[in-house]
DNA sequence: TTGACAGCGTTCGCAAAGCGAACATTGATG
DNA sequence: CATCAATGTTCGCTTTGCGAACGCTGTCAA
């Protein structure tokens, strides 16, 4: 009874189903039931189930009672990335040099599904404290300035299209609502080559974001926050320098060409 | 024609294959081709190559010809580990803290598959670089401090098995290679509460480890790594004393207690 | 040049793996 | 205590995906 919709035969569904149960634990959910995996992945409980208990198996999942909660193996799935692409030789020691110059927190993102994901971040003692996003982390595309840079990176349609696809939740009172308003920061932002923002996502505090990224290729932006200070343009103006420096010796490292 | 091992039902044999595929980019092999992949997960070709391909449509690798490589993606599995633990809270500023005091790069690590799986890492600028290894990585269990320390943190028995499970590559003409010795070490490690190995793993640099985790919990353990100095005697009773200090706080941080 | 060969990616019939309706089990509510 | 809702688990039927077999490409020796 093969139907039109001809599923690909080169396509395992039951591993793509596992992924989706792991990939359900991204947001800042400790841990879950089997029913909530469940509901949040789509998917039939019995199924998440044998997602479940199969990660559980490989270790990746631990079962405590009902909880099930991601293990640190999860880590050497990322490890491999980021050692395949030199990140603790190319990209780390950059972003810590530069930071520490900067006297403030450096911040390496691209594009994932409509967020922001960081790649890296390089933390000075004495920094300002944020959420606590580490790698891996998602942040909203359309209210942070690196989002809006990677926005920026693309073609304006395809930015367009993209930020359709994203809801709009409003962190602060500051949070722009209205996509077009948001496109053309865009705009702005791929125009002069930096973005700021103020309070649209933390009350109070100012971002700015650079892209890293060559033209043409996919986005990758640096960038950094702070709480909004006395001289705001002279901050602005030190930091960006900053954050141009510390892109332009990325990309003269090739560090970040092929991602 | 069923056997009597039967396979357990739970368990989706077709995701942890899956699964398999995706953990064989651990190494530092940058890409694979498809037969690589076969190979270095032990399964058939056509297997390997259909979860090969579902890992491409779910976007965690990428096919650049015949080759794969994993995607950036794969960070933001780690990512959820890293939030719902809340490292960038909790553990990464004060390992950031105690590193720039210390002036060195400070690692948090566990056991994982007979290796090291390294937690987290200071982020703060110094002056020596290692091989580059970032959380996520892998290190010798038997060779590095760290690896020796989180032996000495489990049941000698237990330990010993473990130890007979991994294999004990000569990195350097100081690496030991006879099991009894490296156990007397752990031993060692154990009853005094720290660790140092000499050029073992990396020719003319020290290691030195801490624990971090309780007795009786997970071991858990935090380390750096120098060039042999001057005076040996006072740069290890100096690190150490900056470890123990930032092992104490992560304790009292209870930053680690149920990994 | 050509034949043999080794290694690769891909296909397809058949066995077995896993989907989900249905069934237990738990725990909250009137 | 009965009712109900929500969770975890089982099992028959169907779909999935296993792997022998195939075709293709590049390499070597005759």
């Amino acid at each position: 009874m093969m139907t039109a919709a001809d599923q690909d035969r080169n396509i395992s569904s039951s591993f793509a189903k596992g992924l989706a149960v792991l990939a359900v634990f991204d947001a800042e959910t400790p841990c879950m039931t089997l029913a909530e995996i469940a509901r949040r992945s789509g998917q039939d409980r019995a199924t998440a189930r044998r997602g479940a208990l199969t990660l559980v198996q490989a270790g990746y999942l631990r079962q405590d009672g009902r909880m099930l909660s991601l293990t640190p193996r999860v880590l050497a799935l990322a490890g491999g990335f980021l050692q395949a692409n030199q990140f603790g030789r190319r990209v780390q020691p950059v972003l810590n040099r530069h930071a520490q110059q900067m006297e403030i927190e450096v911040t390496l993102a691209m594009l994932d599904q409509g967020r922001v994901l960081l790649l890296a971040q390089s933390t000075v003692e004495h920094g300002h404290i944020t959420y606590g996003f580490t790698a891996g982390s998602h942040i909203p595309l359309a209210h942070t300035s690196l989002g809006r840079m990677l926005l920026a990176g693309l073609p304006a349609e395809e930015a367009a299209k993209v930020l359709a696809e994203t809801d709009l939740p409003r962190h602060t009172e500051a949070s722009l609502t209205d996509p077009a308003a948001i496109l053309e920061r865009v705009a702005q932002a791929r125009e002069q080559g930096y973005c700021l923002t103020d309070s649209e996502f933390e009350s109070g505090i100012t971002g700015y974001a650079v892209p890293v990224s060559r033209p043409g290729q996919t986005p990758i932006v640096a960038g950094c926050s702070a709480p909004r200070g006395q001289q705001p343009e002279a901050d602005a103006e030190r930091l960006l320098r900053g954050l141009q420096l510390c892109a332009a010796e990325l990309r003269h490292a090739e560090a970040v060409d092929h991602l």
